[in-house]
DNA sequence: TCCTTAGTTCAAAAGTTATTGAACAATTGG
DNA sequence: CCAATTGTTCAATAACTTTTGAACTAAGGA
């Protein structure tokens, strides 16, 4: 059970940009880069929108290969594709969750900030 | 007889991206780009696209505060807002100028090269 | 096996964006 | 003044995107 994504050489730049400009999807991939390593599954973005919605979003983000999903059991293991989109666009990434984090206007992820303490 | 304009602290990230993420708008702003300094006027985009289609996209540029319009007569010069966006998200329009040159995806503006010989 | 959890798919509705042509406005040059 | 040039506006349509709920699949645990 793999989902399709595309290869690096097939991540388009406009697709890329396109995705990119809308505020829940963009609150995801500031989210997923603050966790970067930690592979995050779909339900962690419920407060961004409906489970459904959520499905919807992530299949953009997907698709355009922005992230990628790993089937583990009854979970999809999402991930930022940092190294592709690198390889691909330099800087690009970067240069957009930098303003990312800064912008107040996205939504937030997890505003409880329930993380286990040391 | 001046056209509105976002100022620097008004522009939008996801604006921005979802304005960046269409090949004709991209084909704009590499241009632009490869010109910079110099001011052209619309109709130096009529390769990509109709009168009334420009002028739809041109604005979307600009309302975004991707773009400047200055009318001078009859004309509207446009140019990057290159400082103003270095600015407010510092890396992202070189790379995404960067990546849009490398993009043989993109529609061409001034396929004959008509330059003037020094 | 049955129930729960995680997420998808589908079709419909709602909303937004892109494209067109015809009509318009403003400036400039003859 | 007249005509040409430059670009805008408007209304219509076409095309796409987002959002929704109901129905579904697939895995995992009791």
């Amino acid at each position: 059970m793999t989902l399709p994504h595309p290869n690096t050489d097939q991540i388009s730049l406009p697709i890329v940009l396109g995705v990119l400009g809308d505020p829940t999807r963009l609150a995801i991939v500031r989210y997923l880069a603050s966790k970067e390593g930690v592979p995050l599954n779909c339900s962690r973005f419920l407060d961004l929108a409906s489970k459904t919605n959520l499905s919807y979003h992530l299949a953009k983000l997907r698709e355009a290969g922005v992230t990628r999903a790993e089937v583990v059991g009854t979970n999809r293991m999402i991930t930022l594709r940092r190294a592709d989109l690198d390889a691909r666009f330099p800087g690009l990434l970067d240069s957009v969750i930098a303003a990312a984090v800064d912008d107040p206007a996205l939504p937030a992820v997890g505003g409880h900030d329930l993380e286990v303490p040391a």
